[in-house]
DNA sequence: ATAAATATTTAGACAAACCTAAAACATTTA
DNA sequence: TAAATGTTTTAGGTTTGTCTAAATATTTAT
């Protein structure tokens, strides 16, 4: 496959919902930023090559194989972030843009030696799971901390308010996007937690878990 | 630059051999596995971008500011292979083919924080120097060990004698291409030499050490 | 010095990936 | 249910990087 074949596939992947919905051609369009008329074009090309099921007016979604190839590459991106945070001190939002050209080298060893080198992980620095070289992976969903149960551990992916005073107190408590949350425990009387960030306890009101996102497996 | 446009403009580079010689429209061709007449096209609009200078039938050779592309490529090839080396075990034959593809991506953070991850290596795993931030290094020459004087250190890249004798004594000896060699002593009784290799001592006949070709830093 | 051989450029085409403008189809609204 | 609106496709072009075949320049050999 080509660089434009492979974003064109991986866009027809994360519009499918997981569930590989149809999606119009417009809505491609959009995410590959280009013109419906150029999404006919490459729709029509995959199509030949079994890639996409593709009828004219209705829409578009990927065959067996080509979910095949989704897989990998949003294993390959997300490799590469998690390689860029973890070993070479990106954050958390400057990840993207690079994994975006790092997906496309094409070499399986390269992938699975990665893998390795990064201990295999299951998530990537956005909290979105890693496909296994055999493209098993556990979804993941947002919830509010609040709702999250005892024991369990997320990713920070979002607040609710974003107010000044909220983002300065998430600041003073170093808690930031990207971080890891353990749930540690939950009191009964106020509703406040305790949870573990950074390998440190730290104590959050009933007020502050109900507006923090965490990605968590289901 | 496009991927193809940098592709041409290291193969003029690696040509010049240096010192930036006129180089001829045919062995471009063969260097990149293209076609003359494609060469010619290519070289006026890098021409026309001011990257070379080009002669009609006289050939070409990299500006000022193409030198400076081309060590930026050199230099992001090469770190690319210590790294697949280094921290992917990749071995010394492996590692062209997929930096050849890294080489291509855009980051300039990407860069920098690469070179810090691998500490700063001077030399590629085939012996080669990367290149500095502001393009600086040193050149490298490939000597037959009993030519080099005792205290330098270098990498084996070659055997003149390839007969399977000397293949398999080298094996036994775990001595391998891309393995970094120091010269501790040379004898003056037999001409035979103390190296360091892999962190172990050992001792090799003036046969031997006439027969290994190692890359030094001038 | 001339002819033959070789190297290089030009001319004309092609595929990939994009574009704009116009036509065809589908959906919504009145 | 017909018009209006929005979506999608088609038609016709452009750019990039490639190719083959033919023309031209340069080098080598007689
Ligand atoms: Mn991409
Ligand atoms: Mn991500
Ligand atoms: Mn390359
Ligand atoms: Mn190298």
């Amino acid at each position: 496959m080509t660089l434009s074949e492979e974003d064109y596939i991986k866009a027809i992947y994360h519009l499918g919902k997981g569930d590989n919905t149809t999606v119009s051609t417009n809505s491609v369009a959009e995410m590959v930023e280009t013109k419906p008329s150029s999404v006919t074009d490459m729709v029509k090309k995959l199509s030949d090559k079994g890639v996409v099921n593709y009828r004219p007016y209705k829409g578009v979604n990927l065959t067996e194989y080509g979910q095949k190839i989704a897989l990998t590459l949003v294993r390959k991106h997300r490799l590469w972030e998690v390689f860029l945070v973890e070993k070479l001190g990106f954050s958390w939002d400057e990840v993207h843009e690079v994994a975006e050209q790092l997906e496309h080298i094409k070499s399986e060893k390269l992938i699975d030696q990665l893998d390795k080198h990064l201990g295999y992980p299951q998530v990537d620095p956005h909290g979105d799971p890693i496909p296994s070289k055999t493209g098993e992976f556990k979804k993941t969903i947002k919830k509010l901390l609040i709702d999250i149960p005892v024991g369990t551990s997320g990713i920070c992916v979002g607040v609710k308010d974003s107010s000044p005073p909220f983002l300065k107190f998430l600041d003073k408590n170093k808690i930031a996007l990207g971080d890891t949350i353990l749930i540690v425990d939950k009191e009964e009387f106020d509703g406040s937690f305790n949870i573990q960030i950074n390998k440190k306890n730290i104590h959050i009101s009933n007020q502050i878990a109900s507006n923090l996102y965490l990605k968590i497996s289901e």
